[in-house]
DNA sequence: AATCAATACTTGACGAAGTTAATTAATACT
DNA sequence: AGTATTAATTAACTTCGTCAAGTATTGATT
C-alpha cells in the first residue's frame, strides 16, 4: 500500500476527492454509519462490484480519509484471505455543532464520525442578532483553539435553531425563542466565522444525527420523538429526512389525543402538547415549576404523578399514531423532558401499546434522556452529512 | 420521422425496449402523469440533456409505445423552431385491472394512460380460491375477447386484494374479506390466465393510479383517504408509495382522536374507525343499515346527522393528523362511504381545519366520491408502473 | 426577399462510472 | 506442498450520459 499522502495542515484542496464519484459518497457514508467493513461487504450492501469500491476507495484512502485496518484489528478466521477492512480516518477533518437555545449556545468539535472532542457552554444575554454572532464566534474560537488545536482540520461549522428554518439558503424564518424572523443565519456566520456554515432545524439535526450515528444508525425509517416544552418530531422515511411539501412535517406536537382535553395555545383541543408540554404540566400540577412538579411526583403526591401518567400516556398515543401511518423500523423517544423519565416511560409505553397496531406495535421504543451536548453534536452531525452528501 | 415500426399483432419482445436505460423509464413516465411534452421540456423536467431525451426517446418511437403530435395539434406561435411534442401512444399496449372485494369482482381494461377501455362485474359466490381463480379466468377472458379484441396486446393483469398482501411475491398474506391466509395469488391467477400478475393492497393500488393518474399527478407527496367500512390512507413520499417497516404505514383508521370515545374492535379507545367506520355509524344512528341513516340524516333527523357530522369531524381530525406529520403536497378522501358525501364534507373540512397546524392547513383537500371501477383502474395502473419502471 | 435571431432537435466525439472476467493475494485444511 | 476458498486488483468493455457543433423551422427586421 501507498503511504498515505495526507500531511496534516496540508490545504484542503481535497473536495475533489469526496465528490469523485457518487460511489465514493455512498462508501464514506457506509462507513461512517455502520463501522469498519471489507470492500466486498460495502460492494454487496451497495449495491456494486467490488471492483467500484476498489476504484472510488483508493483516492479517499490517499487523500487520508479512508484507511485499513491493522492486521492486528483484523476478524478471526475463516476459510480464504482475510479481508482488509477500510475505516473513516476520524481524525482526518473536525466540524464544529452548536445548538441555539434562548439563553445558551452549547457548541462541541466532533470528529469524522461525529464522536465529540470538546465541549463549550457560554451564556447568551441577548438574542440580538449581532450579539448572537459574536457569541457564536467566540464558541468557534475557544473550541477550536482551546487545548487541542483542531483549527488546520476544520472547515465546517453546523448551526441548530429550533423553529422555522431553510437549510438550502441558511436562513432563518421564524424561531420562537430568539425572536427570530428572516435573520440569513447562514450567510451571516460564514462571515463571521470564515467557516462553510449549515443551518438546520434542531429536531431535524438531532434526528440526523440519531439516525447516522446514534440509535437510528442503519434504519431505513426512523422517528425521533423531542419531548420538553414542545413535543416535536422529527422523521427519516427510505433513508431521507422528511420536510413536508408545505415547510410541516413531525408536527406531533398538535396532534388530537382527547377530542375533549384542555385547549392548545394552537386553538386545538387535546393535543399531545396540550397535555404534555412541559407549561400545562406545571398548571395542570399545579405547581411554580416543573421541578417542582417532578420532586412532588417523587415523593408520591397521587395528584401530581396522575398529571405526569396522563402525559406519558398522551405521548404513547401520539407515538403510535406515528408508527401507525409511518411505519418507521424503530423510533427513539428523548428531549429536555425526559429528566424526569422515570415518571413517564411506563404510561408512554402503556399508551403506545394500546394504539399501536397490528404489526406496528413490533416497532422498537428507545426511551432515553439525551444530554444537551447531543443536540449540538446533531448540528455537527448535519454539518458532517453536508460534506459527505454534496447533493441532498 | 421513419414510420413506426410496430405491426400490432408482433410479438412482445420489445421488453428490452422499455427497460432500455433509465431515462426511458423516466420519460414514459413523465408522458404518462403529465401528457404531451416537448423533448426540451422533459429534459428540464427530468434534469437531462436534450440529446439524452432524444436518443432515449429514438427506440420508443421505433417501438411504437411513443408518437410524436400531428402537426395540427402543436401548441400556438411563439419564436423559433415549433415543437414535436412527444406522446404516449396509449393503444400500444393494454392492461387488465380487477378489484376483488368480499361478493364482487370488479375489471376493467386500461389503456397505457390508464383509461378505462372496457368494464366488467361478476358476482363472488364463494370465498375458495379455486372458484375465485375461475372468476377471474372468466372475467379476463370476457374482457379481453369482448367486442374490442384487446387480447394481442395485454399481457399484463393487476389484483387489488383488501389486506395484507406482499407485492414482491404476489402473496396475500392475508385477507379479512376473503378469509384468506397466505395465498399465493400471483403465481396462480399467472397460471391461470396466462398473463403477468402483480398483486397489491387495494388502498396502495388506488393511492398509486391517484399519484401517476388522478388528483395527485405530479405531486412529490401524496395521501388518499378512503371512507368506508374502514378507514385507509395510502402515503406517496418522495415519489415512493410508503410501506412501513413492518408492514404497516397508513393505518389512519386507528388513530386515536378522542381517549374517552367508543371502544374500538382493535382494543383501543377512541379511534377515528371507532367513530366514522360505516359499522360503527349503524350502530350509534341505532338503524339497520348504513341507507337507513344516510337517508334518516339527509330528512333532517337531527339525532342521526349528529353522528354523521362527529364522524366527518373525526375523519377531519384524522387528516390534519396526516397533514401534520407527514406533510403531503395534497390529500384525497374518497371511498364508498362518500357516497353520503353531502352529510360528511363540511365536518371533515371542519375537523381538519381546526387541528392543521399552521402551513399544513394549506394543504389542498379534495373530497370526491370515485366509483368502484376506480379501485379495479387502480389495479391496472400497478401493473402498468410495474411494466415502465421494472425496479420499484 | 433576404437576413437574422430564437428555439427545437439531431449528431458524433468524448468521458464518467460502472460492469465482467481473469489475475493475483493470503489464508486454512489436508 | 497442494488445494480450496475468499478478498482484492486489474484491464477491457458497456452503458449512459454530456458537450459542442450543426441542422431545422419559425417570426421579426432590414
Amino acid at each position: 500500500m501507498v503511504p498515505v499522502d495526507f500531511r496534516g495542515m496540508a490545504t484542503f484542496d481535497d473536495d475533489a476527492v469526496l465528490a469523485a464519484s457518487p460511489a465514493a459518497a455512498a462508501i464514506l457514508t457506509a462507513l461512517v454509519t455502520s463501522g469498519p467493513q471489507s470492500r466486498v461487504s460495502l460492494a454487496r450492501r451497495l449495491g456494486l462490484s467490488s471492483a467500484a469500491v476498489t476504484k472510488s476507495a483508493r483516492p479517499l484512502i490517499n487523500a487520508g480519509y479512508l484507511s485499513e485496518l491493522d492486521a492486528t484489528e483484523r476478524t478471526g478466521p475463516g476459510a480464504g484471505r482475510p479481508a482488509s477492512p477500510l475505516r473513516v480516518q476520524a481524525d482526518r477533518e473536525y466540524f464544529v455543532g452548536i445548538k441555539l437555545t434562548g439563553d445558551e449556545l452549547i457548541g462541541v468539535v466532533c470528529d469524522l464520525t461525529a464522536q465529540i472532542q470538546a465541549v463549550s457552554h457560554r451564556p447568551l444575554d441577548s438574542s440580538d442578532v449581532d450579539d448572537v454572532l459574536a457569541e457564536i464566534t467566540a464558541m468557534v474560537g475557544e473550541l477550536l483553539d482551546g487545548p487541542r488545536d483542531f483549527r488546520a482540520r476544520t472547515r465546517r461549522l453546523g448551526l441548530a435553531v429550533s423553529g422555522d428554518v431553510d437549510r438550502a439558503s441558511g436562513l432563518v424564518r421564524y424561531s420562537p425563542f430568539l425572536r427570530w424572523r428572516n435573520v440569513t443565519l447562514g450567510k451571516l456566520a460564514a462571515a463571521a466565522t470564515g467557516l462553510a456554515v449549515t443551518v438546520e432545524n434542531d429536531v431535524k439535526a438531532l434526528t440526523t444525527a440519531e439516525h447516522w450515528f446514534g440509535e437510528g444508525a442503519g434504519a431505513d425509517s426512523f422517528a425521533l420523538v423531542t419531548v420538553g416544552s414542545g413535543i416535536g418530531c422529527g422523521l427519516v422515511i427510505n433513508g431521507r429526512p422528511l420536510s413536508g411539501s408545505h415547510g410541516v412535517a413531525g408536527e406531533l406536537g398538535h396532534l388530537t389525543v382527547d377530542a375533549a382535553g384542555p385547549a392548545c395555545h394552537c386553538g386545538g383541543r387535546g393535543c399531545v402538547e396540550a397535555i404534555a408540554g412541559t407549561s400545562y404540566i406545571v398548571a395542570a400540577a399545579g405547581t411554580r415549576t416543573i421541578d417542582e412538579a417532578v420532586t412532588r411526583a417523587r415523593a408520591g403526591d397521587p395528584t401530581v404523578a396522575a398529571v405526569f401518567a396522563r402525559a406519558g400516556e398522551a405521548i404513547g398515543l401520539g407515538i403510535a399514531a406515528v408508527a401507525n401511518l409511518v411505519g418507521p423500523a424503530r423510533i427513539v423517544v428523548s428531549g429536555e423532558g425526559l429528566a424526569a423519565y422515570d415518571l413517564f416511560e411506563p404510561h408512554i409505553r402503556a399508551g403506545f401499546e394500546r394504539q399501536a397496531f397490528g404489526a406496528a406495535a413490533d416497532c422498537p421504543l428507545v426511551i432515553r434522556p439525551l444530554p444537551f451536548e447531543e443536540w449540538a453534536r446533531g448540528a455537527a452531525a448535519v454539518s458532517i452529512q453536508s460534506r459527505l452528501v454534496p447533493l441532498a
